[in-house]
DNA sequence: ATTATATATTGCAATATTACGATAATATTT
DNA sequence: AAATATTATCGTAATATTGCAATATATAAT
């Protein structure tokens, strides 16, 4: 008990629900903003930005890796993240399908 | 320790993380999927169909409801749960245009 | 080599989520 | 009024998430 039974859902279910747990922590909707703000890619300041202790932040940048969203490199002893393109239209992709395929005749 | 800061980051990534949240679980994709593909809107039939046992679905409805997306009615004695459109727009338009405001040159 | 700076990992405590049995509440039917 | 059917709530156990201090690792500069 406790535990999401993934089992008994769809890979597509699982993929949106694990896509949107990603995106379900501000911190996180904040890092990718900021990010995605950037127009150099050298995120040193992410602890001071968002105001969570830099452990923390290397979480949650690790969560988001884990979806395939971050591009990281180091460049000198700064780690340089970017936004994957092609990762994040896959994922705007699957969100515009989840909006779009719903039923509009009913009640 | 342990809950999120959320005083921290404003309304509209508070927003877009409640929401992602609700589509955090396969369950409830699978719910809001099941719903917006039924001509009527009887659904009754969540438990079976879905394979959680029946307060687990009833905890999960509410919480979709939370973020105003189900307009419920009662019809008989069954419950008539329907996705609300306008709602559904409103979180559509919140992912596209998270998803749109990104920078391309980078890296 | 030593020091300084930046990021990652570990360990742990606080809180949140998930799931279900038991039970309550609500409405329909008999 | 009693029985039936459907949904909601309560209580609780298992698991997951969040956050940070302490520490480790890695690169740069001195």
């Amino acid at each position: 008990m406790g535990a999401t039974k993934t089992y008994i859902f769809s890979t597509k279910q699982n993929e949106l629900a694990k896509i949107a747990k990603v995106l379900a922590h501000p911190a996180r909707v904040a890092i990718l903003e900021y990010i995605s703000k950037q127009d150099a890619c050298i995120c040193t300041d992410l602890v001071d930005i968002i105001g969570l202790s830099q452990p923390t932040i290397s979480q949650h940048l690790n969560e988001i890796k884990k979806i395939g969203l971050l591009k990281g490199t180091f460049e000198g002893k700064n780690l340089c993240y970017c936004i994957d393109q092609e990762r994040w239209k896959e994922l705007q992709d699957t969100f515009h399908l989840f909006f779009s395929n719903i039923n509009r005749n009913c009640c």
